[in-house]
DNA sequence: GCAAAAGTGTTGTGTCTACACCCATGT
DNA sequence: ACATGGGTGTAGACACAACACTTTTGC
């Protein structure tokens, strides 16, 4: 069972799909590759695991070097890939991560880095264009049955403001009046107490909000099969 | 980035929750440890990642060594564990599956290898007991916005049987009437078109349902905040 | 007939979408 | 005044839990 301990080890790597709505657009952070195996090609930011460091402290300390950490407002872990093929030069897990930065951060980036619309994701090393599509389906399940939406939005928003959000992180439309009510009725958010000045052509001035709670709950336990009520 | 790629790896293992419904209660398999460290405890079944696998066949293979996996009826990964000192004896990453076997399946199992009720764990070694609660969520959320139910009932089953299954696997009760019209109406089950003889001490004969479908499918989208009808 | 078990009818509740309408501001 | 954007009121659709009631069997 244990004869040759090296044989039977194998390189473990991290990657994070960093998500952040940017021009309204859900957009991920990707390097371009330099070098071979596929040079030219865009990567998630990521690296391998050091001896001694749990895999959140290992994405985190690779994160580092694309933006500052301090701006991610939610990381959470995705899945373990292990295709024993999916990095041709030696065998080498992998486990994804999904991260979040809120929308009015605009952390600077090193210069083979760029953000990327996932509606149009260029060429992607390895298996990363499926560990993306998975990322933002976490996401946008989470969107809907958890107060998720924190991460995204700024520390205080008005209801327009977080629709678009929403409406970049699902890929559909909503109404700023329906999200307001699922989401208060949720005590998700409450009035900042501010109001935000119109724009050049008048309107209304805006309520402001926040999240009341910024650490990841679930709101929505038992949609259904519920427990009874005594 | 790649001076000594020996340090730098990292023994692997794979682990499986396997839940069964037996006796009205959720039960997982596990084994009783002969040898340090922590012997006489129980843990999960599994083993080290062979050169060249894939965690998914890695955990099959460790678990064929418990029961005949062609019992398995549903096999996911759940999470990657890597606190440092999870293994007191050598730094080991280990990926979490969680297994589902039918409730009318009997596997033989070794000798060391029990089915323990997870309302009454024994202790357990390493960092399995929050593993094996883990498992347990994830398995109640997908009963509820799922199909994952056929995974736990037998081939053809009726109204009352499946609805054991479901208390025993969510752990509240639930009244056959309206888990018949939730799984009705999502078109997860059909009637097999055959009838139960009742007991001894009569009542009426039960109709047997089937499942449609025996693969995974999410059933419960987007609960809420779902797009435009048009 | 009576007990037991299965199944149906029906009501009430809560949550969501859709849409009409009202409010507050700039020009 | 009127355009613009924000916000409320309300009606309808739907899914679910709860529970009374009916059906079909054995004894």
């Amino acid at each position: 069972m244990v004869s040759d301990q090296q044989a039977k080890t194998c390189a473990h790597a991290t990657l994070a799909t960093v998500f952040q709505v940017r021009d309204n657009q859900l957009q991920v952070l990707l390097w371009q590759r330099a070098r071979a195996p596929h040079a030219h090609a865009w990567a998630l930011p990521g690296g391998s695991l050091d001896q001694g460091e749990t895999l959140e402290q290992s994405i985190r300390r690779h994160l580092a070097a694309k933006v500052d950490v301090r701006e991610l407002s939610h990381l959470e872990q995705l899945e373990t890939r292990s295709e024993p093929n999916r990095n041709p030069r030696h065998w080498e897990l992998a486990t994804a991560y999904l991260g979040l930065i809120r929308a009015d951060a605009d952390p600077a980036v090193p210069s083979d880095t760029r953000w990327h619309a996932v509606e149009e994701l260029p060429a992607l090393a390895f298996d990363h264009q499926p560990i993306i599509l998975g990322a933002r389906e976490r996401l946008r399940g989470k969107l809907s049955y958890s107060n998720l939406g924190f991460a995204l939005a700024p520390a205080t928003f008005t209801l327009s403001e977080l629709r678009d959000l929403y409406r970049a992180a699902l890929g559909h439309d909503l109404t700023a009046t329906n999200l307001q009510r699922v989401l208060l009725r949720r005590h998700l958010i409450q009035p900042a107490g501010s109001r935000r000045q119109p724009g050049r052509n008048g309107g209304r001035p805006a309520q402001t909000f926040t999240y009341t709670n910024h650490i990841l709950t679930i709101t929505d336990h038992f949609a259904t099969l519920r427990p009874p009520t005594q």
